[in-house]
DNA sequence: TAGGATTTGTGCGTATGTATT
DNA sequence: TAATACATACGCACAAATCCT
């Protein structure tokens, strides 16, 4: 009750949310490639940035090393890591399923505040087919990710897709960017995608819609394997 | 190549495979409960005991706090997490779909070794059926599980599941030694599963394996929530 | 081949927060 | 209520490892 008290939560809390910032911050930039698979993290650099020492944001990076997303080597750096085909491959296939798994496991029915912003997505989407870079592509498409993910309350099974997520989705767009992928097709698709999302919400049916994004999953990966024979 | 190289290199494997042991022996002490929910955790003496400093023990813990297991709170201490009958649910519902999953992704069948292992876990499950320990009959429990995982090749299906495992094990023991359930019951039915798991590897049949798990994962859960109503 | 520059890993003193007396 | 004890969080200095010249 006192202001001290008020004070140290209040620190509290900060400590932990600059952490959880900082992580999101630099999955996300991961993510968009703005630090590419091979890149070279500093340790001091990233710290100064974020307005801490060393001790805190090694912690991150550690967190983004235990979740796959970068690498330490004593004496080299931290770096972003590359593609592994065959991983990405099991990584993708784990998605399909627990993707689907949204539709069966502790299902939310979403109330009209999710709507509004589907339909706000939808309309931003729909702008971004003929103007869109690569990078608002991804951008897009971790919102709208983020969006649906609501949809199931089962917090770990959440968890478990964040991370398969973030740790697919930027091979697959250093892949789609090598192999030359029709990235306008995809825009038209992924909007397509999500208007078939938001008819099936309509008639309540969850499942159904954990099936569509199972299926477009599913569908991206094979156009991107098709691309590289 | 030089002897340099050699030792660097082995130092380098030393450093991260130190992790990873202090990693998994605290996991283990978790798990069976050597160290129960609400347990607090000394940085200082676990960093001595494993004759190292604080700052390599705070990464393992950090890590255990991510997965989970631990909570650190500042001023505090490190506290092995509490039960959480919500969140056991939801992890024991996912941990049944994942279950699943290992007799269709990437199924492996096992070689010569592998099945002379489960026999000798099966007669050693048998002659623990009389004489067993709540502890005994958690450490042999994880030595299944560990055996069970390797039938999928899924590299990020392992380690989800095995996530979820050290996540729900120790609560569903804690909970079953309040609920006063019959250990022998359960040390029998899970016999009888080794042994419907052999016959069924013995056919070749991986996905018939898995449903056994799932059904046995199942119903256990089952018999624990029946004793505490 | 050797040495210096750079990077991550480690150890420890201090700051900050909490609980108890 | 205030002070003391004790825990984690932080920052910095140094060690260890790698790479490049």
């Amino acid at each position: 009750m006192t202001s001290s008290t008020a004070t140290s939560s209040d620190v509290a809390g900060s400590v932990r949310d600059r952490h959880d910032a900082m992580h999101a911050e630099i999955r996300r930039r991961i993510c968009l490639l703005d630090y590419p698979p091979g890149q070279r993290l500093s340790e001091v650099s990233l710290a100064e940035e974020f307005g801490t020492s060393r001790t805190p944001m090694r912690r991150v990076l550690a967190r983004l090393e235990d979740e796959g997303l970068v690498q330490s080597l004593h004496g080299v750096g931290t770096l972003v890591t590359d593609a592994d085909i065959a991983a990405l491959e099991q990584e993708y296939h784990l998605r399909l399923e627990l993707t689907e798994l949204t539709g069966r496991l502790d299902p939310v029915m979403p109330d009209g505040a999710f709507i509004t912003e589907l339909d706000r997505l939808i309309t931003r989407g729909a702008d971004m087919i003929e103007a869109g870079t690569p990078r608002e592509f991804t951008a897009f498409d971790m919102e709208v990710f983020q969006l649906l993910l609501q949809l199931t309350g089962n917090l770990p099974l959440r968890d478990v897709l964040e991370r398969l997520y973030y740790k697919t989705k930027r091979i697959w767009l250093t892949a789609a960017i090598e192999a030359q992928l029709d990235l306008h097709q995809e825009f038209r698709i992924f909007h397509h995608e999500l208007e078939a999302i938001r008819i099936a919400l309509q008639s309540g049916d969850l499942d159904a819609v954990a099936h569509i994004q199972r299926a477009h999953i599913s569908m991206s990966f094979q156009r991107l394997r098709k691309k590289r024979d």
